[in-house]
DNA sequence: TATGGACCTGCACAG
DNA sequence: AGAGGCAGGTCCATC
């Protein structure tokens, strides 16, 4: 269903700087553990990705570290947007060793679990896309929807010879009917996504300013879209705005701060309340931690 | 302010 | 093999 990477012409393999040495487990929780939903397993390892006008393929080497490569020619803004993505910008290293493992054994077992998992910082707009399609649905439904919209609606990337596609943009969605949308596996998740497209499509600069408006008020206008909740708004920004204080209570935090946190039976309002307490204004980043955790131990 | 059911539908998983 | 149920949430009606 997706595009494969074996059509264009790639360039060669590149180091991904300012990256860490991870595992495989580790680079497939980044990618595939639930932030993003546009990588794919390659039956030879690798990892095929896309965002934006970007088309990536990364490699994990023997040393842990991680190589790319892209469509030949489009080498320079890749490695730039490879940067914003993996935020190779940020300390991560330092982020994480600000969290509260010291005082927090669970904390701590997963920090020592996951090393080198961070947030991605991801394009806002497709971030929410992304995120209007996951209720109720698992990651590899939701990557189906993402390949059935890039595939049916999205447009070609430009200098790939036509072998990808992007995601639709909001505009596009927005000249979508509801009908296409849901014939894209949405469900009952095309309603919200048509009707969202609506509001966003007449307001060419509201995604842009929310994205960059402080945490509570960006917030209260994602809150304000038609499918958009707590969990969805708090991720979006989390992973779609480099908001670290996002803190997405989902079903696997509400089942993991029950069991690991003596928190059970607590409703998830609570829940995100204990969690910024608990974990302070980094406490997105301790949610992917014991969220990958509770993934795989749970 | 707090529950509970409806909303679409593809697919994992018992039996 | 294939019927019945659930799934990484939100909304709305009804206490």
């Amino acid at each position: 269903m997706s595009a494969g990477p074996a059509d264009p012409r790639w360039s060669d393999w590149q180091p991904l700087a300012g990256y860490p040495a991870v595992t495989a487990e580790v680079l497939a929780e980044t990618v595939d553990g639930g932030q993003a939903f546009r990588w794919h397993a390659q039956p030879d390892g690798t990892w095929f990705g896309q965002w934006s006008e970007i088309v990536a393929t990364l490699r994990l080497g023997a040393d842990g570290r991680v190589a790319w490569r892209c469509p030949a020619g489009s080498e320079t803004r890749t490695a730039a947007a490879l940067a914003t993505y993996f935020g190779t910008d940020a300390d991560f290293p330092a982020l994480t060793d600000a969290l509260p493992w010291r005082t927090d054994a669970h904390l701590a077992r997963c920090l020592r679990d996951f090393p080198g998992l961070r947030i991605l910082r991801q394009p806002f707009g497709e971030t929410l896309l992304g995120f209007l399609c996951s209720a109720t649905k698992q990651i590899v439904q939701i990557k189906q929807m993402q390949e059935l919209l890039a595939a049916r609606h999205g447009a070609p990337v430009p200098g790939t010879g036509g072998a990808f596609r992007r995601l639709p943009t909001w505009p596009e969605l927005a000249a979508c009917t509801e009908a296409e949308l849901r014939a894209c596996q949405l469900g009952f998740r095309a309603r919200y996504i048509w009707e969202t497209a609506q509001f966003v499509a007449a307001r060419p600069d509201w995604l842009r300013e929310t994205e960059t408006l402080p945490y509570p008020e960006a917030k209260d206008r994602l809150l304000g879209l038609p499918g958009v909740g707590e969990k969805v708004a708090d991720c979006v920004l989390l992973f779609g705005a480099g908001r670290l204080e996002a803190f997405p209570v989902d079903v696997w935090i509400l089942k993991t701060l029950g069991r690991r946190y003596a928190l059970d039976g607590w409703k998830p309002p609570q829940l995100a309340q204990f969690g910024r307490a608990h974990f302070g204004p980094l406490a997105g980043l301790a949610q992917q931690f014991l969220f990958a955790w509770e993934r795989r131990h749970g």
